[in-house]
DNA sequence: GGTGCCACGATTGTACGCAATCTGCGATCC
DNA sequence: GGATCGCAGATTGCGTACAATCGTGGCACC
């Protein structure tokens, strides 16, 4: 099943798949060369995650999202991130700190490479991600890590054209910086509100592109 | 499907399978007169709403929780809510706002009636939920409602035995009111405000009596 | 020419069987 | 006596067959 699950995954996060197509079963199960059961079963949890739509005897189609919508699930990203740097700012450990400043240095060198070659702009959100992570891992809450993973990675289809510019990165830099800082210093009310910001900036952004 | 999901989420929620119990696919099929496949599908979904945790190759047993893990659970859902009430400030339609003012008004009745009959507490719990149904609805943020509707009734079968109480009850009923009229004055900020101290004091009442 | 109905194809829903995997217990060896 | 290996039972993972349901197209009738 976790194949099948990763693999339509895959191909509805990657664009292969479009929204509003249709997901037969047979179709998926042949072109996996896997039987109907465990499609079934994967299509049914990517249901659950919001990434298809099914209906009654009538099947999954890839769920489309307008701009409108992308731009809620962002707002929701944001409140779930600020509850995560909120909680985090009362449970980080040592060695988690280690990890966040660790990570917030990669982010600060790959952007003094003054390049924006493909392994630059992967290094970046290699660190990113590892920032974000942190922080949630620090929140020990499985509940929100749960929901946060299968909000997080849904827009990207639509953030594969993103260019990183530089200002942007920069400012996102800043940020974590202050994030940090407010997490360390046991204020959870502030790491709250410099994450919410952090990611309504992030939001504003895409939705920038989108609509230019 | 959809009848093995709905049984087995009662029994879970209403306590009849206890936390920590295995949930062998064989024995429930045969319980509820099913063959395993639709128990299996039922099972899946059960595990992406948290309700139930399962490993490969060795099945799902119903999750349990701490009162931490619980006050975490509501600390979440508060966030969710707030964040609701916020959409909502500035989405509600008036037909919405009607609706809100009679689920208000239902519950008021029902406060009213000076008795804790098993039918008094039916309706007060049943105007609340139209209450929170009713936001949720004028925030009109699918994924939104998607999460709350699974979020909310999972510390259902902690609060089963819970007995409401008047003073208890009648503060939750001046907040309901504070956060109508913040979302009617369109006022996002307030609405959230009050949404989170609301929330947040059901889970201090949950906590005091789990822990007493 | 339009509208309603029926039958057929396509697809999902469910059942069941077999293979793969894990668990626990007992026998064997050191 | 304790540890380890192996086997048997239990359980999940997956494949396949059949039943139920839905949408569509054609045909008859108005």
């Amino acid at each position: 099943m976790t194949t099948a699950y990763t693999q339509i995954r895959q191909a509805i996060v990657e664009g292969r798949y479009e929204p509003g197509q249709r997901l037969i079963e047979q179709r998926i199960a042949e072109e996996f060369a896997l039987s109907r059961t465990p499609v079934r079963e994967a299509l049914r949890r990517l249901e659950a995650e919001g990434l298809v739509r099914s209906e009654p005897n009538r099947g999954a189609v890839v769920r489309d999202m307008t701009t409108d919508d992308l731009a809620d699930l962002y707002g929701l990203r944001a409140r779930l991130e600020a509850y995560a740097a909120e909680l985090a700012a009362s449970r980080i450990e040592p060695h988690q700190v280690e990890e966040l400043d660790a990570a917030i240095a990669d982010f600060d060198r790959a952007l003094a490479e003054q390049s924006d070659a493909l392994e630059v702009t992967r290094a970046i959100t290699e660190a990113n991600r590892r920032i974000h992570a942190t922080i949630l891992a620090a929140a020990r809450h499985d509940r929100l890590g749960q929901l946060l993973e299968r909000t997080v990675d849904v827009p990207l289809s639509f953030q594969a054209f993103r260019q990183f510019d530089r200002g942007e990165t920069e400012r996102s830099h800043l940020f974590h910086q202050l994030i940090r800082d407010a997490i360390v210093a046991g204020d959870p009310s502030r790491a709250s509100a410099l994450m919410l910001e952090h990611v309504l900036q992030g939001r504003d952004v895409l939705v920038a592109h989108l609509d230019g």
